[in-house]
DNA sequence: TATTGTTATACTCTATAACTATA
DNA sequence: TATAGTTATAGAGTATAACAATA
């Protein structure tokens, strides 16, 4: 499997966005020093590539992750696949409307409570659950291009010690 | 210098924006994966961890950026100034403009190009600069708490060689 | 009374484009 | 013509609050 060549180099193009903190030019001071800076840096980067590998300007990297979420955990209620992604009720129902527009999710009448609903993918949703989940994780892999194995599993183990 | 309490122990207030991915309850499927994705979580910790710390709505993590730059770099025109944090124009005028009003920074005529100002701390912007940096500071010694400083030091490394 | 979901609204931050004044 | 800065405007994404239906 190929990694398309606009993904194999694709940090130098983003790089507009994010200062280079080593430039003489410029004295970054306190900003270089920090690891919150560094973070937001890097997260740029990465919000970038995935936008760049999905190709679709609607398909955001929290609605891949709504889309994600439900695949997983099929009919779960929408204030909870709010609540496991950090959104209020409203933007919950946004991103599901959104999902539900393009004809991958479907809103289930629960019969034991009427007031919610249980939130599945359909067919197509599947499917394209499927060619996101590929474009995503080439994007990922192509943010950590320039670390090795041994040093991508380290930095991801120094990120869950902080937020897990 | 003691540490305030409230930002001592600061990540658990914080951590209902930020899923847990290793609960039982749902399946994070390819997000518990991504580093992108613990990356992202990161980061708002990091942000809500500035944000409290400096106790002020008005003074984000991108302004207090801005501050910075200006403290270490006097006299920069404000299209430099938002090129360094990759701003737009009109978002360093704004940005500008915000800390202008708080009587932090202030602009001065170019005498060889009458288009552009230096952009310059004033004195009450120097003692806000002082009183922002230690807070900021304590933030981002209090987000990577839960690690060593070798830890520490490996992780900005590590995501200094993907940024930089 | 409390809760699920929807809708109305407002807010923040951003960029683009039009505008002014210089160059 | 091009550039520095400002202003007007629009867009995305979010939250809060009011509302309807149901518990």
């Amino acid at each position: 499997m190929d990694i398309p060549a606009d993904i194999r180099t694709p940090l130098d193009d983003l790089r507009h966005r994010v200062p280079k903190l080593t430039e003489a030019a410029i004295d970054y001071g306190l900003l270089a020093q920090r690891t919150g800076f560094s973070v937001k840096l890097v997260w740029i980067l990465g919000y970038g590539l995935l936008m760049r590998a999905i190709g679709d300007d609607g398909i955001t990297p929290q609605r891949f992750s709504m889309l994600e979420l439900i695949g997983c955990n099929p009919g779960l209620q929408q204030i909870q696949l709010g609540n496991a992604l950090g959104l209020s009720r409203s933007a919950a129902t946004l991103s599901i409307d959104f999902w539900e527009d393009r004809g991958c999710v479907q809103r289930r009448a629960d019969k034991a409570d009427r007031r919610s609903f249980g939130i599945y993918l359909t067919e197509h949703g599947e499917a394209e659950l499927a060619r996101l989940r590929a474009l995503v994780l080439e994007a990922d892999t192509a943010l950590t291009g320039a670390l090795t194995e041994a040093e991508t599993a380290e930095l991801r183990r120094l990120l869950g010690k902080i937020h897990l």
